[in-house]
DNA sequence: GTCGAATTCTAACTACCAATAGATAGATCA
DNA sequence: TGATCTATCTATTGGTAGTTAGAATTCGAC
């Protein structure tokens, strides 16, 4: 009664409430987050009765992890099918490039998983955030091993922790969900904008009236 | 009976208890974020029952309000006050260097009131954060002003639009108030790093086995 | 057509939360 | 000394949330 048997781990045709009931729960939850969105809610954006929900998830705290994991995943699986899809002598910086722009690209035009994942983690209950976690690791060391072979390239400096810095460009590209809207900035505009601030810096290099080089910019 | 005769809207000296209250709110909301916090768990805190808190505070979201804007007052101010104390002829390099430290130290050092202000902007009621807005516009103008006069200088591409550049470089600072942990990392080699990345990027200019530039870095 | 499983519904339960009402003890003041 | 004010308390209200139990319905297979 618990489960449907003929269910792989793999989302197949199968039942297409239990698929309905996560995309408008990863749309509510977007917008609303986790503690304002209601079975109620959820149910209504379906189409069924808040009870039937439970005919397919356990409880509330179940939808909200397996959002946070298929939002997770899709931009993994994105990012990843992206840097593999590349000539192979590319250039780091054009390398990434693309992880960038894949990632800042699928939080605002790809459904509503990738956008509801970065809302909910720090609203969602910690036991659910917990066993989260493992998927987001290996989506972060996936981003340090590309950007330790930037350093071992020569591409970025080898005294960079890349573990900080990881968390700084995505942290970047992830806070933008609480400002960007599709009417008010152009996403190419600030997808470029965004990429050459984390590439190249802010300050231009080719400056006549030179000042001495502050202490904060090299010494990490 | 609902209001005391006495209270101008500055707050005066009188009781210590309503200033007790805000600062575990301010406590509270950052860990547990706004749904999660209830009024008994700020009244446990202070010392008090849930009941005298609306002695002192019309509702919960009035006690949220005042989070919010002291959040952004005392960033504003600190930011500000910083800013005015360097010297006449200091390179709006230096400059931007100690704005963005200032920011970046006063969110995981002083006190909870800006931490809290980051995670609640999302969560709280839309009418509440709709009422903060002034206060958090007057701050980022205030950054926007600051990039304008660099473009002024040539310190940084005057094609760069100031809103963007300002809500990607402090966003970039606030999102690590999601990850950042005294134990885990240094406070002093986050911020270097931070800042390094912001002003100077991440890809180093002085590569020998050169790459021809991207054309997502040259077009913004 | 009937049977049984899959699916959805109705109705209720429990828990908890924000907010209110009214009382009380101590301080201040006239 | 009596009256008012301050600051807190106890007790309660109204509402809503997640969840459960069990009845009703749909639907494919025989």
């Amino acid at each position: 009664m618990t489960k449907s048997p003929s269910q792989p781990d793999t989302p197949t045709v199968a039942t297409g409430t239990r698929e309905r009931v996560l995309d408008v729960s990863a749309r509510i939850f977007r917008s609303r987050g986790y503690a304002d969105t209601t079975m109620n809610h959820i149910a209504k954006a379906a189409g069924i009765k808040s009870a039937s929900i439970y005919y397919y998830f356990k409880s509330k705290d179940e939808i909200v992890e397996e959002v946070l994991n298929l939002g997770t995943q899709r931009m993994f699986k994105a990012v990843r099918q992206n840097i593999d899809n590349l000539a192979p002598g590319v250039s780091f910086r054009d390398k990434l490039t693309v992880a960038l722009r894949t990632h800042f690209t699928l939080l605002h035009t790809q459904g509503d998983y990738t956008a509801a994942n970065i809302r909910l983690f720090p609203e969602a209950p910690p036991p659910v955030v917990k066993r989260h976690m493992c998927v987001r690791r290996s989506y972060g060391l996936y981003w340090q091993a590309m950007l330790k072979e930037g350093q071992a390239e020569g591409a970025i400096a080898d005294t960079l922790d890349v573990e900080i810095v990881q968390l700084l460009l995505l942290g970047t590209l992830n806070w933008s969900v609480q400002w960007y809207k599709p009417k008010l900035y152009d996403l190419n505009e600030v997808a470029a904008s965004g990429i050459s601030l984390l590439l190249d810096g802010l300050i231009q290099a080719d400056e006549i009236s030179g000042n001495p080089v502050s202490q904060d910019a090299k010494d990490a």
